[in-house]
DNA sequence: ATACAGTCTACAGCGACTGTAGAGGCAAGC
DNA sequence: GCTTGCCTCTACAGTCGCTGTAGACTGTAT
């Protein structure tokens, strides 16, 4: 099989191109071969590997999980707690971020609904903002984005 | 009533020194005055507005969004269909991520309890992670973390 | 007087990329 | 051959919302 150039890799994974340059700058991706010119090559493994990350990128996993995983990837006959265990945390993780924005939802809703208009002055959506007695949450947790 | 130091504001509307003096640096706090000897000295006032900020981050209002309520809060007989709009953009924007994020929680469910231990090789987790079909967002959408 | 806590500025770093500038490469049509 | 137009290269700055650090100065309590 003749060797891909760094655009047909982002289409057939999916990842942009500036992506896979960056995936390999912090050493998921490993250094490929090169054209004459510089250009770099790819295989068909290559784009197993990108959809990999890809795929765990989309399921949350922080970069050095989908890191850990490639290296027990590549290590076929080890364990596979440390995966189970590397999973089972993400979904603790999600689960947490669920409970925490369904808080947030609910308040936003209050809000929202108890929106009458009228001026700023007056209004129940600035009021919630301004009374903080609700939601205290009395851990300094970083906040996060949505 | 006296001014307050840095310390005191900080404690008073739980939120970081560190915080603060970066929220006067990108405009949501406003420069305040200062001792001779160039301390930054804060009343009530600055504890009300902190405090909002906050609460506003709290409930993952964008800073660029709180920018806009303040502005909206020195001009109480402006109309606060603006307000609303702001509150129900980031309902929308919660509901959008529960969905994504409850999307997630089904999948990664289902890969530990296919896990059932043995070797990397045979792993249950891995193969989902690598089984591309399921979860097929079509969309270029940024990740987020959680 | 001394100790210690508080505050100051300025800048680097986080995660996970994205965007830009400016240069060079490659295939197709004329 | 020559031009057109996309593809790729490197290197670095910017994103968001902060946090952490270094090194100097200030204020308060004993």
């Amino acid at each position: 099989m003749k060797p891909m150039t760094i655009g047909r890799l982002s289409k057939a994974a999916n990842v942009k191109i500036t992506t896979i340059r960056y995936y390999e700058s912090v050493g998921l991706m490993g250094t490929p071969d090169r054209s004459e010119s510089g250009q770099r090559l790819y295989g068909s493994l290559d784009v197993e590997r990108l959809s990999f990350i890809r795929h765990a990128r989309e399921l949350g996993f922080p970069m050095d999980d989908i890191r850990t995983l490639i290296e027990l990837q590549t290590h076929p006959s080890s364990d596979c707690a440390v995966v189970n265990k590397i999973a089972q945390n993400q979904l603790g993780a999600v689960r947490k971020r669920l409970g925490q924005l369904a808080a947030l939802e609910r308040e936003l809703e209050r809000m929202v609904t108890s929106c009458e208009g009228g001026k700023v002055a007056s209004c129940q959506v600035m009021a919630s903002i301004n009374d903080h007695t609700e939601c205290s949450s009395k851990d300094h947790e970083r906040i996060k984005p949505l």
